[in-house]
DNA sequence: ATGATACCGGACTGATTTAGTCCTGTATAG
DNA sequence: CTATACAGGACTAAATCAGTCCGGTATCAT
């Protein structure tokens, strides 16, 4: 459920392969393929809708590649998956245009929607590609009821 | 993105038509239908699967219909998508079970895919139904650099 | 210059998933 | 005993997704 697609997997991958690599200013996308294990033209792919979203820089030629356009920490999981999946579209409802559904005022659905979506959103917005490239520990920690207490132990979300 | 399937929305609403309906002690299928203007079809599909999941409990023949199985307040948003959608599966990776993944080790989707799992899960888990069923306001606070602060104004949510 | 490298942009296809329907059976109330 | 309403499946059409491929353009090294 509420589950990304495989190729937003991916992107999370290069992107965090891409910060990782801190040394080397351009990584082409052979290289990407190469480290994630990936084939050279869904890294492509990927790698051109997180261009195309302003997340990376290019350069061409033989000397290319790719590099961030921003520090880790200015990165958010919701950009990169945004890039992939496009803008979060739940419903046509749960855009801000209004009058487009056809049941008018009263639409339980509306409220519902924007108050999940707005709850991940949140999260998302918070996760940083930083906080997936330091291979922090995931500690889950459950409480006395065996639930899981949603804090993630990295010591910079909450 | 991240998008629930429209089957889960439909699910979200008629729990909450459910939900609201405190005076009626049972409703059938087809005045959920009716309510909430769906096709009956698809909203016994829902209310069975609902059912299997013990969110709602079920009496059969004449005055049959459903009702909630425990107070809205103890029902989260994340049981009713996981009753749905199934159970939160990102990826074969993301289960318990380890070995399955081909990259055995140093796979570099695991740990991302957990954190973001994990952060989506917790802010589910705390959306109760209460807060879906209640008309709520949903007023999106802004900061000072116009990104959209996470915080729910219902009273309830942080 | 010129050729090799590597990004750029889009079209295309097969597979998978999803939404939605339909039918037959079983329990209950009057 | 009959109408009502849930129970449990199977089934199909449509939409989405993953992945591939190709022709084009910019850049660097020689």
């Amino acid at each position: 459920m509420v589950r990304l697609g495989k190729l937003t997997d991916y992107g999370l991958v290069l992107m965090t392969c891409i910060a990782r690599a801190e040394g080397t200013p351009l990584r082409t996308a052979r290289d990407l393929a190469r480290e994630s294990r990936l084939p050279l033209s869904t890294v492509s792919k990927l790698l051109k809708e997180l261009l195309q979203s302003g997340l990376l820089m290019s350069h061409r030629g033989t000397k290319g590649g790719y590099i961030l356009a921003r520090d880790p920490r200015q990165i958010s999981v919701l950009e990169i998956i945004a890039a992939i999946e496009g803008p979060m579209a739940l419903t046509e409802c749960s855009t801000d245009v209004t009058g487009l559904c056809s049941l008018e005022s009263g639409c339980p659905i509306k409220s519902n929607q924007q108050i999940i979506n707005q709850a991940i959103r949140g999260v998302l917005e918070k996760v940083t590609l930083s906080d997936l490239a330091h291979p922090l520990q995931l500690t889950p920690i459950r409480d006395a009821h065996g639930r899981i207490v949603p804090t993630i132990a990295s010591g910079r979300i909450q």
